[in-house]
Parts: C-alpha cells; structure tokens; sequence
DNA sequence: GTCTATATAATGATAGAC
DNA sequence: GTCTATCATTATATAGAC
C-alpha cells in the first residue's frame, strides 16, 4: 500500500466529519485542522466545497458498491443476503447510535439545502435497492421486488433515524430482529 | 382573535423555516425579512438563536398535543385514532415530499450538532409514541404495547425520508397502505 | 417596541511566495 | 504541493437613538 495522497486523505477525513456533523456544520477549517494542513493548500485540490461533497459521495458509492460485491460473495442464498443488508444496524450499532444512517442524514440536508448533490446521494440509496430488488426476484417476488427493496430500505432509514435520536442502541437490536422476522415470512 | 404579537410571529416563521431550511441554514436575517422586522429587533424578544430553536420546540408540543386530543375525539376506536396517525403521511404527503417529517429532520440535524435541544425535540416523538402505546393497550397489547408504538413510529419515519429523497409522493401513498394492513393484523 | 449602526467572529475563497 | 496573508461575505450578537 502506497501512503494515501493529500487529496485522498481530505476526502477521507470530510466523509467522516459530514457524517459526524453534517455537511454544512463541516468547515474547512475543521477539516483542515484534522488533515493536517492549511486552509490555503486545500483550494489546490479542490475548487469549492461542493466539490468536496461531490468527491465524498463517489467515495461512499464506491464503498457501497464494494459492500454489496462482498455480500454477494458472503450470502449463500438470497434469504442470506438480505440478512446481510438488515445486519447493518447491527454492524454499525456504534456509529448508527450516535449520527444516524450516513446516507439518510445526508440527503435528509441535502433536500433541505435544496443542494445539486441530493441526486447524487440518492444514487447510494439506489445501489441498495436495485440490489435488494435482486434478491427478492430471486426469492420468486416478481412483481413486488422493487416495491419490498424500497420498503426495506424505508425500514431500516426509520430505525436509524429513532436509534440516534435516543442514542438508543438496544432498538436496533431489537428491529433488526423484527426485520428478520418479516423477511422470513417472504423467504 | 386578537392580531398576533411579533414575538408570536417570529416563532410561527422561525418554525416554518426551520422545517423547510434546516435550523443551521436559516439565519436571523431570513426570519426576520419573513417576519417584515429589522435584525436587531430581534434581541428584544429572543437573547439567542438557541432561544427561538426552544420556542419553536414548545411550539411544536402544544401543536402535536393539540393534534393528539383531535384524534383522540376523532378516531371512535382505538384501530381508527391509530389509522389518524398514519393518516398524515397522507394529508402532509405534499411537505412531507419536500422537507420530510419536521420531527425526524430536526432530530436528525440536532444529533449531529449535539445540540442541548435535542431531548426537547425527542419529547415531540416522545407524544406520539405514548398515544399511540395507549391505543396498542386499547387493542390488547398490554405487554407489547411500547414495542409497537415505537416500532409504527420509526415506520413513519423511515417512509418520510425516502419520500423526500427522491421527492416521491407516491411512495407516501404505498406505504400508508402497507402500514394500514399491517396495523390490521394487530387490531 | 422598533430602528440604524456597529462589533466580532467565522465562513468560503483567492493571490502569491517558497 | 504547501504555505502565509488576505479578501469579501455572512453570521450571531450588541449599543444606543427614537
């Protein structure tokens, strides 16, 4: 592994700082500040904030991408898969608890900024549900696949969004299990 | 009806902007070109930013209680004041497509900001979901009656922030059914 | 109670030296 | 590629006249 360049590590640290403090809350200076450079030296790398943000969704698409690849490896049956996908909360019970969902809490400002960037953070939320849509049409649900992809997605942006308001760790546990209980009664 | 006062009128103003802009996004000087005063009129009635955030958030309490006693009269069973309830993905759908549901974005704003109103924002989720455990109770759910409330909470809330993602109206009509049926199968 | 004028700090962004 | 210095703008907030 070669060490990651300057341009890599701001868009590594912004991912994290948009998530912990959303991305208007984010300032370059506290980017700056966690990177370990000037405020000046960021303005080679990128020409706006928005171009920032624009960087940062391509990162988190990228890894979302790369998250349904290694689910797809991991899950021997569809059933499985989707599993995958609803253990989530419980993976990320941690961060979840405290910041919500990253994409939900993202687009849930973007929309409110009114910002260029929701249809490029909406896109992260499509690679999940064509995914998942997937995995219910091989589960022989024809006509409803996309419909329970985006109901699952639904679920579990409102499980995150409950969880981290109450810091309340042990509801995700909890609706994961309920998750897994409807799942079954479609598997 | 007496005319309302300005302090009245920043907080009805100051609460749709929040709703529509974020809490952080919307500056003084927006509320007050809405409200028709000057800036600095403004520190006569509210010491602080925090401070119109708190009185929009007591604001926002009397409503939903207002909202809660309406479908309690409403509602003549306990199945139809929950069905009032899932209702308003209905009649907010417009809004909801555009800003999400006002509760759910302002947690979710205020988790990242760690900001201290955030348990006076949860008390408003707090409202709902202690009626709507006293109708799962009406229904028999004597045990279970929390768990389900909590759990239709976090439902409507995941289906807000989808709705909004993609600005999808439908969707909001989808899924009221989908949590009609569900309710259903517990009254 | 409302206004104008202003203080102060932070923001995103630029210019130019090294 | 990184830095320092700086700009223009905006933000919250204050002081004091009317």
């Amino acid at each position: 592994m070669s060490k990651p360049s300057t341009k890599a590590k701001i868009i590594d640290i912004a991912d994290q700082l948009f998530y912990e403090f959303g991305y208007e809350h984010t300032s370059f200076a506290s980017i700056a500040g966690e990177v370990g450079i000037s405020r000046g030296n960021f303005y080679h790398h990128f020409k706006s904030k928005d171009e920032i943000l624009s960087a940062v969704i391509d990162r988190r698409l990228m890894n979302t991408q790369q998250l349904l690849d290694d689910w797809h490896d991991e899950g021997k049956t569809a059933e499985g898969r989707i599993k995958c996908f609803i253990n989530i909360l419980i993976t990320n019970r941690a961060k979840i608890k405290l910041f919500g969902c990253p994409v939900g809490s993202l687009t849930n400002e973007l929309v409110k900024l009114e910002h260029s960037s929701l249809p490029g953070a909406n896109k992260i939320f499509i690679l999940f549900k064509d995914w998942l849509a997937k995995q219910f049409l091989a589960l022989g649900h024809v006509k409803d696949a996309e419909k329970l992809a985006l109901h699952l997605l639904a679920r579990s942006q409102g499980i995150a969004t409950i969880a981290s308001a109450f810091h309340d760790e042990a509801f995700l546990y909890q609706e994961a299990e309920t998750l897994n209980q409807w799942l079954s009664s479609y598997a």
